[in-house]
RNA sequence: GCCGAAGUGGCGGAAUGGUAGACGCGCUGGAUUCAAAAUCCAGUAUAGGCAACUAUGUGUGGGUUCGAGUCCCACCUUCGGUACCA
């Protein structure tokens, strides 16, 4: 019998599929493991090749962890809802659940050629209105919950409507927008739409108008981590800083608790670290300056109190409240001109300039409480009104951006710390005495800061503070394709709860997706669905893409339920993921949200765990390799004209722009030597007629008109291409389907090949240059099974100590491999085994069946007719993982390196059994150490038996 | 700038402080073949040498150690994250 990967697939995936092998049971004696992979949006342009090389990492050690007794949830789904399909609606009237069907379906299709061990009856689809019934629900359960600080935990906001009604706001420790003082009694006398914006001011998910991240182009607003380099992160379009009324999710009351319980999780150093910078705690003080006409006080933070001597001028933020209060007559000119050029400023125009320094001055003076020293009040960019109170004391002597701004604006420096004694250290440093400094001279920074908060707190004029750079997470998007928001406001504009019964709130039938006038979503076209009752209106908005992948882990573990998210008996069995694996691109975002929401529903009782993943796998990303030509900037004889690499850089590289091809026409893709040959030549004319006319001028002749002319004797047309490494994306032309691969090697040896390629979480270039060995390993497993001829060579002889050495090598090195997820060198590992096997000319029963068992995670397709062929019943993925047997693993001899000062000079088998003093009198007695020595003293002799021996002269 | 990861043959990469380059690709030679593909065998870090062998060698410079790709210090480069966070 042949190896042919097709027909095997074919007829495995059925097989699999008729006998659910690979769905889970709530119901399980053995002992739960959860793997997970971040399901992915199905895009138009389908899965490339990079996509499943998280998927089969995680489905190797899905089917080792089921064959090694556990019971195990491995699923798949979609993050369904989002802005391209949308934006594909608007261009073409497709229905955006209709392309997200025919998206999915695609992907479907891709995912089941690669033969995961996916549990599909357990699929979910964040679009489904099931599905999303139950992120409405939670949302509700968040807009119906406040954060009681005191004891770091979510309350029903009915508790907090009980307190205000005996006491007011008394002594609450709430998380809110703002502080808010009132009594029970004011309470009592609110009005509902009052009683609802104080409500608002608590609620976890609540309405606020905010500075936001508008995108003109998409017409929606965005997340701070949608945004990137001050354009979005879809599509690249400009955003800029607006004023709208949104709703969020209070993440910040959770900031502490999501910060100290990365200790707990089993994550990446450079994950914690990026999601703790995403965090930004920092300690400090916030006080309070009073302002030199009586009119008020500015406040404002900072983590160095100490240098409040050194503090030369304060700084507001643009958008200060303060700011139109304070400015005085004469800088009111001044004022407005510099906001007018602030609104001009795109993000982009901040970020590229960083380092210019702009403001103006406001006329205002803020006192000093320690000397009463008038402080001249400045607003510039460089400070943010979200973070800490939007307003700094500015200590130019003490820190980078102060020093550039008064150098700019000629403000006083004065130096309040001598660092002379710490040589290198830094103006952030916290190191140094106190100069110039009133009480504090003298003292050490440390020292000082303690000092001076104590005097702080002592004065009344400030506190200590704990800030946070995490801000509460936009919640509203401007768009159709989202989950609604199950909210209606009444005649007085009190926003409402929907009850339960009324979930799922469906998203009305639409045609036009485009954003309707006002920068209101395309819901607000559906009249009838928002005036759903006289006086009261829906909310129009919808949620954002992180919502339903906030909780799609838990409605795996019970996805058909339409009592509850999930039961509770299913969630406690399934606990947490005890396996993550995904990008590193979703680090602060997807991953803090999620963690969020976990997080509140663990306050709610509703999920066991404190945190969803115990532990995360990130993998490297595939990128592709875009082959480009050189195009001549200047026509000839008005034709363009093409130079291959070779020639382009010999000349001038300015002279040529690089146009990408497809690279399908491409030969020796990926490799030093990539180019087109003739054939490829005519794919690329054919596909950009354009150029039809045009000249192409290689090492090896001149392409014209479809027709080679060779120079010389070189026969073929090879037309250098310029290769780099980029993204694999449909615009650069570089991308590979694995359908493609699959066809050709078969999906055994993709999943191998990818896994070959390196360490998991590395990213590299996609090339195919290395599949043919991997090809050639599967051939010459099944060689071991049916000779050439076809003969079943399997056999119920005795394995002889040496197979079985061979064997239980493999399973060791597999075992420890898998564990450490380095699949990598699984794969060499059973090159090995089976190219020793081969040696040996080992078809022995007692061998293959343990080997084939072993194969199983990596070659599910193969192992599984190898294993049939083996006359079992069952699927190999039933079977048991084997087990290393480690007697078999004793050698009689080693082979000892035998060093000279550390050099190895020579190698030595001797017994394995032999003593350190015995293996040192056998070392100096070598001829090539003696040769060596020549009659130098030998000072001493390292033997470390098992492994070495070094001798020391 | 700051934080993190990584620098090893022609290439992808391997190596609990203990034989650097496993495994695979590529390349070279051979077998098989009318021929090719496929397959099989041998070789393949660099320099010198017919060879035995010798020297050098894991980004650079120091250090610790009997022994360093691996640990420590400084620096260089690449990639990822982040960016006026007070």
């Amino acid at each position: 019998m042949e190896y042919n990967p097709r027909e095997i697939e074919q007829k495995w995936k059925s097989w699999w599929e008729q006998n659910q092998v690979y769905k889970v049971s709530n119901e399980s004696s053995k002992p739960k493991y959860y793997v997970l992979d971040m399901f992915p949006y199905p895009s138009g342009s389908g899965l490339h090749v990079g996509h499943p090389l998280g998927y089969i990492g995680s489905d190797i050690f899905a089917r080792y962890k089921r064959m090694s007794g556990f019971n195990v949830l491995h699923p798949m789904g979609y993050d369904a809802f989002g802005l391209p399909a949308e934006q594909y609606a608007i261009q073409t009237g497709v229905h955006p659940a209709q392309a997200t069907a025919i998206n999915i379906a695609r992907y479907r299709e891709q995912l089941d050629k690669i033969g995961f061990s996916f549990d599909w009856s357990r699929e979910v689809q964040t679009c489904d209105p099931k599905y999303y019934k139950w992120t409405q629900w939670i949302f509700l359960q968040l807009f119906n919950h406040w954060y009681d600080n005191s004891i770091a935990k979510a309350r029903p906001i009915e508790e907090l409507v009980a307190i205000f009604e005996e006491k007011g706001t008394g002594n609450i420790q709430a998380a809110s927008s703002e502080p808010l003082a009132f009594s029970a009694a004011q309470w009592q006398g609110m009005s509902p739409k009052e009683k609802d914006d104080a409500l608002m001011n608590y609620r976890i998910a609540y309405r606020k108008t905010t500075y936001v991240w508008w995108c003109e182009d998409l017409g929606t607003v965005l997340a701070n981590d949608e945004v990137k380099d001050g354009v979005s992160e879809r599509g690249g379009h400009p955003v800029e800083r607006k004023p709208m009324l949104q709703w969020s999710l209070r993440i910040t009351a959770y900031a502490d608790r999501l910060l100290s319980d990365l200790d707990t999780v089993d994550f990446s150093d450079s994950m914690k670290k990026m999601q703790s910078n995403w965090i930004g705690k920092s300690q400090g003080a916030q006080m309070f300056f009073e302002l030199d006409n009586g009119a008020g006080q500015l406040e404002i933070f900072t983590t160095r109190p100490d240098t409040i001597f050194g503090a030369t001028f304060m700084v507001v933020a643009p958008e200060h409240d303060l700011v139109k209060q304070i400015t005085t007559p004469d800088q009111a000119q001044a004022i407005a001109d510099y906001l007018a050029y602030v609104n001009t400023r795109s993000e982009r125009d901040r970020m590229s300039e960083t380092k210019e320094v702009s403001g103006a001055f406001t006329g205002a003076y803020a006192l000093n409480p320690f000397n009463g020293e008038k402080i001249p009040i400045w607003i510039a960019e460089y400070v943010l009104k979200d973070y800490g109170t939007g307003a700094i004391m500015a200590v130019p002597a003490d820190d980078e951006r102060d020093m550039r701004f008064a150098k700019k604006f000629n403000l006083p420096i004065v130096e309040i710390i001598d660092k002379s004694m710490y040589p290198g250290a830094t103006i952030e440093d916290k190191q140094g005495k106190m100069i110039n400094s009133d009480f504090l001279n003298g003292m050490e920074v440390m020292d000082a800061i303690e000092a001076v908060l104590q005097r702080i707190e002592s004065m009344g004029i400030g506190h200590r503070k704990i800030n946070f750079k995490l801000r509460d997470a936009i919640y509203s998007r401007q768009r159709y394709w989202g989950e609604p928001f199950p909210i209606a406001y009444d005649e007085n504009g009190v926003a409402h709860a929907l009850p339960e019964n009324e979930l799922p709130l469906e998203l009305p039938v639409l045609e036009d997706f485009k954003p309707a006038s006002g920068a209101k979503s395309p819901l607000a076209r559906a009249e009838d669905w928002v005036n759903f009752k006289p006086g009261w209106r829906r909310e129009t908005d919808t949620m954002p893409g992180f919502a339903g992948s906030s909780w799609y882990f838990l409605r795996y573990m019970d996805s058909d339920n339409d009592q509850a998210f999930a039961s509770q008996k299913a969630i406690n069995y399934w606990q947490d993921v005890d396996l993550y694996v995904g990008g590193t691109e979703h680090a602060v975002g997807h991953l803090m949200y999620s963690r969020f929401w976990h997080k509140f529903l663990y306050d709610k009782g509703l999920v066991p765990t404190k945190e969803p993943y115990k532990k995360l796998m990130n993998q490297g990303m595939i990128q592709g390799v875009i082959e480009n030509i050189y195009l001549q900037k200047e026509k000839v004889n008005g034709k363009s004209k093409f130079v291959c690499a070779k020639i382009a850089e010999q000349k001038n590289l300015d002279d040529y722009v690089k146009i990408p091809v497809l690279v399908d026409y491409i030969a020796d893709y990926g490799l030093q030597d990539s180019h087109l040959d003739l054939e490829g030549m005519r794919n690329f004319i054919a596909w950009r007629p354009e150029y039809a006319d045009a000249i192409f001028e290689c090492g090896s002749g001149t392409f014209e008109n479809s027709t080679f002319n060779p120079s010389g004797d070189v026969g073929n047309l090879k037309f250098q291409t310029v290769s780099e490494v980029g993204k694999m994306s449909k615009s650069k032309y570089n991308v590979i389907n694995p359908d493609d691969v699959v066809e050709k090697y078969g999906a055994d040896c993709f999943r191998m090949y990818e896994m070959f390629l390196g360490p998991i979480e590395q990213a590299k270039p996609w090339d195919t240059k290395g599949i043919s060995g991997v090809s050639s390993f599967l051939r010459k497993l099944w060689g071991l099974f049916y000779s050439e001829s076809g003969k079943f060579l399997v056999n119920e002889d005795e394995p002889t100590k040496e197979e079985l050495k061979v064997l239980h090598t493999c399973i060791k090195k597999i075992s420890e491999d898998i564990e450490r997820f380095s699949f990598n060198t699984c794969v060499s590992g059973f090159m090995i085994c089976v190219n020793e096997l081969r040696t040996l000319n080992c078809s022995k029963r007692v061998i293959l069946d343990e080997l084939v068992r072993l194969v199983g995670p990596f070659a599910p397709f193969t192992a599984e007719e190898l294993w049939h062929q083996l006359g079992h019943e069952t699927s190999v993925c039933e079977a048991d993982f084997p087990k290393v047997n480690e007697s078999y693993l004793v050698q009689d001899t080693i082979a000892y390196p035998v060093s000279i000062n550390g050099k190895k000079r020579d190698l030595v088998e001797l017994p394995a059994g032999m003593s350190k003093e015995e293996l040192e009198k056998a070392a100096l007695e070598l001829d090539k150490v003696q040769k060596w020595l020549e009659g130098q003293a030998v000072k001493k002799v390292i033997v470390v038996p098992g492994r070495m021996i070094n001798i020391v002269v």
